[in-house]
DNA sequence: AATGAATGAGATTTCATTCAT
DNA sequence: GATGAATGAAATCTCATTCAT
């Protein structure tokens, strides 16, 4: 015991810290330069650590990315399926919450940069984009599509097709967050865009469309 | 059918045809892999010519893909410059001339991928970064502007924010052409998108809403 | 025609012999460090080209060994396969050629140090073994049995259990030629054999061992 | 027995135990995949200690392999030269017992893959071969060397030249050995063999041949 | 003009060894 | 003594580009 001081030993607190230190490296560096145009040294440099030391961790390149996705967007998936599960409130609350949730939590983010590294990379890396699919695609469209469904049952919005409104709500913000990583981080001018404010408008006009006429909140009156 | 005289021998023919070959190769592996993950010898290959051929017509890989860029979208944008300054009629009709030429041309062609390729590769390779600002979005977003100003100068459209409305106008339309050459070309299931029903309904909202009330269609009766 | 001169030229004549000095330069040096134990690079240096020649003629060390085996022992085998198809006198004259040849074509030549290399590193690469397995081991052990049950068919040899004498004819000879490529190779003194004596001694005992008594040639008066 | 103190502490058992633990998982490893495809871990894993002990107990792999070699077969020579010195008996029973000594104690144990071991990777570590040939080959060729002598010395064998014959007794069981430990190992049929048998067999044939006539076994009744 | 053999820098991954705890 | 996290040299294999023919 007084070889276990209360303050965990320096070697073992990085220890500790070492999955995550690996993991925010990986996401810079891979959204920023993609994921094959990143060399495994510049990873385990980032993280201050050696090339050695990544392969301690994670047994390939491959694998850390899906390390990475998992811990930077399976997590937001099973947070947003508890406040579904949860929510008691008007289904269009339900859904501006998940929508603004992911914007804060994903789009506006590191993490929104995944889908880009998926998409330049998915035709290459047919295990990875098996796991995606598996793991995040299928699970998010379910959870929205969910919700989507309680809208409908509860008598809230039109009973539109599920699926298309699904995609028609989120591909925009996936748009802006592929964006924001691509073009919009070259230094370069005339690339930029006012991504928050098309996300913003973009989630109001969704939402009011939804709506059953005589629930449609007046317009003008709403968002910012 | 006046630039291919029908007298020309064969091995002529095939000299000329050449550099066209090649860029149509390597448009389809550019896209269809990457730009990075493409090798010059499946470019040549695939235009069924040697790796050395390749480099007599174009000195690097870098320079094959400014050829591509160029080939494949800036002659659309020089058409529809053409078509802007010669229209008469409606500015509407222009702009939805405009959007379907280039879904017809763009998105539902390999030239789609083109942004696809950008996206993955823009801050790996600044020097193209750049060619393609000054090239094709520059250019494509002074058409646009032109056009949006002509309808808004003439009365025909309320006098929205130009830039952000024609981001907002292609937007959708960009992310379809990605999905279809990303995820949408996956053999997995659960990753389609009914990306020409989306697309339609996207042009014909976007330009009721452009409209000064009056000229507004009467809802409910359009769309598909 | 007057483009192909009869003397061929150079770089096609040096590809033509590419294959030969690779595999020479592997054969050499696999013998002498072991598989595992030879890097890439120093085959190819041995053969006189860079590193990536030599993936131009095989696309793996593991190939590379089997190329190896097939040309120093595959075609050993075919040649003895027709000596004893179109041989037509005695059987222990067939079984001393057999044997003579494979020490002077293979043990007494670097192929003989194969069976070191796969003696060495037949657990760690079973995709190797079995190759060695079906195109050497069986076809040389089907051969020999075929000759040995020719000797008993026509009544010049003891009716011994074949399989057991085939292994007890070639092991003197495998472990001599084992020995030469390893402890034998060793500049050390004290680990020296007279292999070629013993050789020659094991031959003329197993030859007149197999053969009915009064067949027997009386002693002495054999071999040197 | 009376080395092991039933008394002793389990812990400090253990401490005493190590070293033979490692050797027996060193011996094992290296046997069964080569001394340089052994990793530490693997030898320190086997073990039931971490890598770092390993390094504790052997300041590098040479040595550990060092260590394995006198354990396994150092001891073995002492203990048959203290049997050459106190024999009384016929020389070829003392021959037979040491023959059978080695088939038993080394032969059909790990340790007869010592050499197999020697013989793939004494090419590339010369301070091993330097140390095999003075501790184990010399001693152990002089041991035998030595009793053939007696057998001369006291008229029961010919005059033969003593090298040769240590080679030719010794030869067939260390080819066997060899076997048992490469492909003999392998789970691929068709390579298996009957070594036991040939051991017995040739061990008896060449006691009989070394015997001087009038004191040969009649033909045919000796051996099992 | 056309070829394709050749190159060598560079990427991923492994592993003997060290050393702070 | 014991541990196992960390290191970095080294090995296999790839690919853009060159150049003799």
């Amino acid at each position: 015991m007084s070889k276990t001081p209360l303050a965990a030993p320096l070697r073992q607190r990085r220890k500790e810290a070492r999955p995550q230190e690996l993991l925010d490296a990986a996401l810079e560096l891979f959204v920023e330069k993609g994921f094959s145009a990143t060399r495994s040294d510049e990873v385990a440099e980032r993280a201050g650590v050696s090339k050695g030391t990544l392969y301690l961790y994670y047994p390939s390149k491959e694998e850390l990315l899906k390390a990475v996705i998992q811990q930077n967007l399976g997590q937001i998936i099973a947070q947003g399926s508890g406040i579904v599960d949860e929510f008691q409130g008007p289904t269009a609350e339900l859904l501006s919450m998940l929508m603004n949730l992911w914007w804060d939590r994903v789009g506006n983010t590191p993490a929104g940069g995944i889908h880009k590294i998926m998409m330049s990379e998915v035709r290459n890396f047919p295990e990875i984009a098996q796991f995606y699919r598996d793991e995040i695609i299928q699970p998010a469209t379910d959870l929205l599509g969910r919700t989507l469904q309680r809208g409908i049952d509860r008598g809230e919005f039109r009973a539109l097709p599920v699926v298309e409104v699904t995609q028609a709500l989120f591909a925009p913000l996936i748009f802006m967050a592929l964006h924001k990583h691509s073009f919009g981080a070259c230094p370069a001018e005339g690339l930029a865009m006012n991504c928050d404010g098309v996300i913003a408008t973009h989630i109001d006009l969704m939402l009011n469309g939804l709506l059953k006429q005589q629930d449609a909140a007046p317009k003008g009156k709403k968002n910012s």
